[in-house]
DNA sequence: CCTATTTCTGAACCAAGATTCAGTTCTGAA
DNA sequence: TTCAGAACTGAATCTTGGTTCAGAAATAGG
């Protein structure tokens, strides 16, 4: 009986070995998105993702090579598939307002459709998740409170002062980090052209393509 | 002999020993803040620590409890003094748009003030530097690529394309991993909120007070 | 000088968790 | 039904580096 059934099995599906091998691989890459998402790298044990896939802590090897591996694999995958979800969504235009908007767009529809694998990518995946928080937060409430006294007093474009607050730290500190060992920028130049990048934007005119 | 050394030294300095103890204590915490910043944290050991000190690595711990608790307190100290120093600065305006240049120079100058602290605040102190780098950068060129054209097109405003696009991916995922767990804001208010804000900028008006 | 107290030392200890491996179970072909 | 090879298992092994602690120097006071 168990032969019958076996050899069924074999007829319909020459290459179930394959299949398994395929799915387990499957497995543990879910398992390892969802988990590295929540508690980040630290937060995350081998054995966690095998039993969350629901395979033994040996098997995780019998696919990925090391933890920083998996973690630099996934990793790269999902900025290049990023990447050419919006070089593929630009290819269509020239203008390039209009690239940079097709762009944008499609990068927030990618945070959107992966949103696991994003935060490993740009969400610090770190173990100091909460310290930094902790001390971002004050810095964003303080630029939150002036936008949106800014707004009031109608010298500010109306724009959820949450969301400008955000935009704005991003910008700050990016820069800072990018700025901070160079020694051909002084901070008067620094401070003047991203007091004019965040006032008057990009755009050479105000209309919108 | 030794002993008339001793007294004078007693005699002209009758607390050394606190003084002893703070050098002590001043010496640890500046070789933590230059090896943190430069390696991070995971590659920095107590045992370096302790040597850049030029002390024994159990001394460490007379002044320190935990190397968590070395890293957290640098951090939330740093911030704070940032903090301070842009509330002092923007303290002695009233328009919004005065006290955001104010607030931004002064943020940038505290930076330059604070290198080796303000990396392990807002620089990725983690141990996946290199490969962030690695990912960040094509996104980072791309970005770049295209502003460049914009401006030469003449529809960008001529701001250095390597400032600007630091600026956008800044902006981008700051405001992307803030958003990416909200339901209440939908992809095309996203985009398009911030793609306003990038091209038109915060200020209601083109001139600068 | 002598003793009590403080400060320092670094080798030894330990926990955590990544990695391995000898053995078990499953699969496919004969 | 049998067997070789593939896939899997999870307890044992190893590594790393934070933390401790018994004892050694240094210092202050008498």
């Amino acid at each position: 009986m168990s032969t019958r059934i076996s050899t069924a099995a074999k007829l319909q599906d020459p290459n179930r070995q394959d299949r398994r091998r395929a799915e387990t691989r499957g497995r543990l890459l879910a398992a390892a998105k969802r988990l590295l998402a929540t508690n980040g790298f630290h937060g995350t044990k081998i054995a966690d993702i095998a039993a969350a896939a629901d395979v033994g802590t040996g098997t995780f090897y019998l696919y990925f090579s090391t933890k920083d591996a998996l973690f630099a694999d996934l990793v790269r995958e999902t900025a290049l598939a990023a990447r050419e979800a919006m070089d593929a969504a630009k290819a269509a235009h020239v203008d390039p307002r209009r690239r940079a908007r097709v762009g944008g767009e499609t990068f927030f529809r990618f945070a959107a459709e992966n949103r696991d694998v994003f935060k490993i990518l740009f969400g610090h995946s770190a173990q100091f998740d909460e310290l930094l928080r902790e001390v971002h937060q004050p810095f964003i409430a303080d630029i939150e409170a002036d936008f949106a006294a800014g707004v009031a007093a109608g010298v500010f474009r109306d724009l959820p002062p949450a969301f400008a607050a955000q935009a704005i730290v991003g910008m700050l500190t990016q820069v800072t980090s990018w700025w901070i060992d160079r020694q051909d920028v002084s901070i008067e130049e620094i401070s003047s052209m991203t007091h004019r990048l965040l006032t008057q934007g990009t755009a050479v005119q105000g209309e919108q393509p």
